[in-house]
DNA sequence: CGACCACGTTAGCGGTCGTTAACACGGCTG
DNA sequence: CAGCCGTGTTAACGACCGCTAACGTGGTCG
């Protein structure tokens, strides 16, 4: 309660309000089809206001990009670290994603969107960051189907991050179940997905 | 060799030339991100000139959007059409959609990217071919898989499209394997991921 | 109380962008 | 030859956009 506390909180809960409603503009429209004053509305001040919060419209994309990068890679890396073997530890990694997928549907749009429109360096560390995210994965499908050669399972990692990341682009209508049940057929897909790494040297030979 | 038809012909691939070119420039940097200049400079003319060929430049990405989706709903249809079987017709619909996702990289990224920036009408057509397109995969999938429930089979279908769509975000870097190996592999997966739906009530059954 | 500070506001600058206007020029046609 | 048409050029306009400047204001603290 003390005003210190109090005027820090808010000041953060401010930048985090400013940063959900960018992300859900630039998912929607595009970075370069979201002007800040759209951005300031959508919070309730008008235009300008933001830069007592960002340095530019650049920061708060970069924020996002960095911020979303950075949780996967290390939920992932906590979810592996406490899985109890190869299995257990893939189908965290899907279901961790699929959280992700769901819930910061924006930020995943944005994530593989808009990346391109970060400085230098910022992208060089966000890419950096999703490069380890996929080195676990493929690391754990390797161990789960030790079949399959590395240069396919990298690809198949990132063809399973494109199935898992197809809702976001369903948009926010209806039509598909609802979101436990969305989650578990994900779930299944994924696995599915991966399972047919194992039919890929030897085939027809489980009939 | 006559002249109208040179010059017919030569009008024709200008404006196919103008198309590729922003079809690439448009999935590099977005639609907003990439100025008539650039386009211009592209194929070796010089801003407006574009006007002589085209509207203006939301006219281009129309055509770009609307002929891609025709484009696959017609394969698509044709495929169904040809193919003996629905677990044929599967596998043909899944062989041309690779074909189209490595061969017109840039349109399937613009494709599900920049639908929002097209006038009403335009977006509508585009809108309602992707739900033909859609409806035809539904209608193969019940039939190769019918435990499913037509809502799980929908949103499975989504789910594939984009494990298929992923290889043109992985961008002209290489790291993949070659193309036609590529292929082959999309195709194990997304037939893997689709495998996954029989799983669904009954589990564990097939031990 | 008075100074400061966090947080807004409005006005305006500089640059970019899509588009139009006006003009040029070579080739086909009557 | 005269004239049109297809295709391109440059100049410029109007709108928009990101950002800065200058200013206001209410709460906190010495």
């Amino acid at each position: 309660m003390e005003p210190t506390r109090t005027a820090a909180r808010t000041a953060g809960g401010r930048r985090d309000q400013i940063l959900r409603e960018a992300a859900r503009l630039f998912a929607e429209r595009g970075f370069h089809g979201v002007g800040v004053d759209e951005i300031g509305a959508a919070v309730g001040i008008s235009g300008p206001g933001l830069y007592r919060h960002f340095a530019g419209k650049d920061a708060m994309l970069a924020e996002l990009l960095v911020g979303i990068s950075g949780r996967l890679h290390s939920a992932g890396r906590m979810r592996v670290a406490e899985a109890d073997g190869a299995a257990a530890a893939l189908d965290a990694l899907v279901r961790g994603h699929i959280d992700f997928a769901l819930d910061d549907r924006a930020l995943i749009i944005l994530h593989d969107r808009e990346l391109d429109r970060l400085r230098d360096s910022d992208r060089k560390l966000v890419r950096q960051l999703q490069r380890q995210y996929v080195e676990q994965w493929v690391a754990v499908v390797r161990e789960v189907h030790p079949g399959a050669a590395e240069s396919e399972v990298r690809a198949a990692v990132h063809a399973v991050f494109g199935l898992l990341n197809s809702t976001p682009h369903l948009g926010p209508h209806g039509g598909l179940p609802g979101r436990s049940a969305t989650a578990v057929l994900l779930h299944r897909l994924a696995l599915g997905a991966f399972a047919a790494l194992d039919s890929a040297h030897n085939r027809e030979v489980t009939y």
